[in-house]
DNA sequence: GTAAAGAATGAAATGCGTTTCAAGTCAAGC
DNA sequence: GCTTGACTTGAAACGCATTTCATTCTTTAC
């Protein structure tokens, strides 16, 4: 296949002049360019992508490590980074961790060996230093909250959206407000943050009870099962996840209660689960998380400042029943 | 930053040897070895990817082409290509085109660049002609049937599934199957099959009815208004998707109607919604025929045999309804 | 009319590994 | 003792475009 070479000899012009065309130099005559593009055409020339990486320093490309297990609440936050890189021109190398640290911390070698950028980190294993460490590489920000300052982050503020779920469900007069998180509070800092809301909204001696490792519709009957089976029948309940709602509803239901009737519950993430099922849900509003994550990880500002954006979502919380 | 040459100055041995060291080769003494690695570590050296790539001509990245627009039906399919993808140590380009022609066909070029071994097409708006065309310049894989026989793909087999589920609603002796879809005729292949499949299923005169531009759950309920405010109520309903379906059984209740006892819904894609509303949903098994497709991008034969594959899935017809 | 600013262009260095080729060392085989 | 094959190793070519520097030719300005 043609190379810039063979362009350049066909025009009868050299290489930094076809170079010069390539990237729209001002300052080639039109007589020449005409020709080096006539030149292209004919031998139906590409550059070779790879060669302007290397030769350029820069990739275009940003990484986005993301688990990637199943559950696809992560969706609406690729939307985002998609659409605003694609805006940008940069591309996405979408890089699944399934949760394992050695995976998570060889695709931050990626920054070392200059195939991308940068790096956007959604919800990950990494401890802070192994961040800090590779930071040094090239520009990382994360999308959860990072426990370390030196880390740029755009992220939901899930601890006052918790606070503020629990409030509301304390000042509506639940007294068995039970709740669910994912993977336990010493693997997932949102699940401590959530105990923590819990902890400090609530100071009463409620009957709440807690339930880990809940992921989705299945683990929400089981604990749905637990909840409803027990003597203390919550009357409110704070899910981790739309799915996991929808399996406590559905278990409820078959020990004789029924949502909105016998229980409050509230979901997370806003899928379209919740609107089906008619529950509130909270939204993070993910979306704007992507865009925005990838908005600081390319701006210029990005070395000199390192923000950290705090980002203050609510709970929604008109619920639009089924009926 | 070191590059090799610093490498090789340091260990006192020639670049080549470096690059030996670094690629595993057979045939190093084994003190030069274990002196370029010592050297590689004390000068925290990492090749420079886009000097491999450039160099050896291949990049261990493929494209994957996603409409994503919002609903997210390509996320088993995504799922399973990282899955195979991972394992075949190929990094996963993410391209988005929102159905714009313009962009997905500037996304082939990115063969032509030399940028990655492989591109997979999920739904698209390419003509035939202009995948043929780009795909003189490396591998393409279909994810969806494609009317060019040259061009490799690994498909549900969508229209057999039509057909199946056509059939079973006949069966059963309903008598107005209505059914929906998303984009219109034209411009969907898919939409086109469905309404094959059920002139080729159904050629008595039934009352059924046809809508398109059913995407999300708001959809369903819109044409859940036109269907039971009519005249003819449908006794059988194929969707296009699960959220239409679970919009069309919310708009059926304000009507009067409830599902399963009025009428039976089918919906489509098989996600947690079929599974919490308990209406039985036809399963591509996307996420092996996404793994399937890297396979087949990806395997030696891929050049000489072009092969057309193609899986026959059936439709999940255990309902397991909520109550 | 001449200096200064602007326009146009090519040679060569640069970014960084991979791979081929030739050559040299050394031990086993006859 | 000599051939043969297995190891080792480095020089140099190759993959391909970008960019700096120097140079030459025009204009514009005073």
């Amino acid at each position: 296949m043609a190379n810039i070479k063979d362009v350049a000899r066909m025009a009868g012009v050299s290489i930094a002049t076809v170079s010069r065309v390539l990237n729209e130099y001002p300052y080639v005559a039109k007589d020449k360019q005409e020709k080096v593009m006539a030149v292209m055409k004919e031998l139906n020339y590409s550059v070779n992508g790879n060669a302007v990486k290397l030769s350029k320093g820069k990739t275009n490309t940003i990484g986005v490590i993301v688990p990637y297990n199943n559950n696809s609440c992560y969706d609406e936050l690729i939307n985002g980074i998609l659409k605003k890189a694609h805006e940008l021109h940069y591309q996405v190398l979408l890089l699944p961790s399934y949760y394992e640290n050695v995976i998570e911390s060889s695709y931050l070698t990626l920054l070392k060996k200059k195939m991308i950028d940068g790096i956007l980190l959604t919800s990950h294993t990494l401890h802070p230093e192994q961040i800090l460490a590779l930071s040094e590489w090239g520009k990382i920000v994360c999308c959860e909250a990072c426990p370390v300052e030196l880390v740029p982050s755009v992220f939901p503020d899930r601890f006052a959206a918790y606070i503020e779920v629990f409030t509301y469900l304390k000042n509506k007069g639940y007294k068995r407000i039970h709740f669910t998180s994912g993977r336990d509070f010493q693997s997932s800092p949102s699940t401590r943050l959530r105990i923590q809301a819990y902890q400090e909204t609530i100071t009463e001696a409620y009957e709440s009870q807690f339930f880990d490792q809940c992921f989705d519709y299945q683990d929400g009957k089981r604990v749905g099962d637990l909840m409803f089976r027990n003597s203390i029948v919550p009357d409110a309940i704070f899910t981790n996840g739309d799915e996991v709602a929808a399996g406590i509803i559905a278990s409820a239901q078959t020990h004789g209660y029924s949502y909105p009737q016998d229980f409050e519950i509230i979901g997370e993430e806003n899928t379209p689960i919740s609107e089906i099922l008619g529950f509130p849900s909270v939204d993070y509003h993910q979306t704007a998380i992507g865009e925005q994550a990838v908005s600081l990880l390319l701006s210029d500002e990005y070395a000199r400042i390192q923000i950290r954006h705090q980002l203050n979502f609510r709970a929604r919380t008109e619920a639009s029943a089924l009926s």
